[in-house]
DNA sequence: CTGGCGGTTTTCTGATACGACAAATATACG
DNA sequence: CGTATATTTGTCGTATCAGAAAACCGCCAG
């Protein structure tokens, strides 16, 4: 091991988690002596993975994520929380939203225009009144809130009896439990949801993903 | 083999990881030698780490999820998709909601009775119309996502000028980003409010963290 | 200039993950 | 049963990670 000229180089990682770590720390503001402290890593080892010396062990990633209270996989995943450059808000008006419709749905997405968003909220006009005959049950990963806005709705479910939902009702559900919603009202009803996914890392990611499952009939 | 003593014992990670790997492997119908071949780890590493027989680092972690392909994120995770047991869905009618109340809002808790849940949405009824007598600005982890149902609201915050939004219109934040609400219409006005806290695991994480964030001034 | 003083980085050494290979099981299938 | 395939286990050499202590780096006071 000829030391000539050799330098460390620092390809042990992505080169992204080190900085990320640091960051997060710094929004703390701790010290890496007291991230030590939470975590039990030594502060030689925390400043080596800040500098993408190493490549932590996964142990050391669980007590690191543990110590600095984030989970684990917001800890690793890529999309970190630089949020530099992009908005950290954004504003939707009533008019305004990003419009599409399925057989079934008139749909409004809000807020797309920011990066880096985890949720995916959405109005939608039932336009279906027959769980048959609509874009069919649905299902898909993540969980999604439901909040009836106007008139009244029909949830289908594969595991629970239909759901009758008045304006101002609210439905918290485990989206890959198949489901569809229909209008019970003389007028189509408006429902707000607020769809989460568990893998998606990015707002386009989302967005991806909720065109494919608007598309697919299932 | 002899049992003297030194065995492996596999504490070098949580005792999760590698039957996890084992399942999405099995999963995606791979040999070891595929997923070797996929990931460039040798076999013999991908037995150990999937029987938790070392702590794998962060750039096989990578790798590994590369190989697999599913985004590091899930990989790591605890979280699980082990819902059994519990309920997959929950309603909350109009008038049901977890009351509370602060000095600046009223609040309605929607859908406190599932487990595992991720977002945390709620009704508020926002009393205040100075930001500065309200409860004051409030900075927390998370996203939030705020849509207005009735009357006007300014949002506060501590980066952009204040924002007027009406009836309809939606709002999507980082909530590090300090940041309070005001009633700018004659009534007071009411907006649901979705919030995703990034360490939230379960229901009951999500119930505590609101309370604390209510109850402090800042 | 000099000497603390937090905070961080580097150095040094023991512990351990990794890769390659081989042997021992385990599993699947005819 | 055999045979083929897949997986586990063990060994060894190397790469490299973790931790303790020393060195380093502003920064500030005297």
């Amino acid at each position: 091991m000829e030391g000539d000229g050799t330098r460390p180089v620092a390809a042990r990682t992505d080169g992204t988690l080190g900085p990320r770590v640091r960051r997060i720390r710094k929004d703390l503001g701790m010290t890496l002596a007291e991230v030590s402290q939470a975590t039990g890593i030594s502060i030689s080892a925390i400043s080596k993975i800040e500098n993408d010396q190493v490549s932590p062990t996964f142990a050391n990633l669980m007590r690191l994520a543990e110590g600095l209270d984030i989970p684990l996989g917001r800890l690793v995943s890529i999309d970190s929380e630089d949020r530099s450059g992009s908005a950290r808000m954004t504003v939707t008006r009533a008019g305004d939203a990003k419009y599409r419709t399925t057989q079934s749905y008139d749909i409004w997405a809000l807020c797309t225009n920011i990066q880096h968003k985890r949720m995916m909220p959405m109005v939608e006009r039932v336009r279906s009144r027959d769980p048959d005959s609509a874009d069919g049950m649905i299902s898909h990963s993540g969980e999604e809130f439901v909040f009836v806005l106007k008139g009244a709705v029909a949830v289908h479910t594969e595991h629970y009896e239909p759901v009758r939902l008045e304006e101002g009702d609210s439905l918290y559900m485990d989206s890959q439990m198949a489901h569809t919603y229909t209008t019970l009202s003389q007028e189509d009803a408006e429902i707000l949801m607020v769809w989460l996914s568990p893998a998606a890392q990015s707002s386009s990611d989302n967005t991806r993903m909720v065109e494919s499952l608007l598309n697919r009939k299932s």
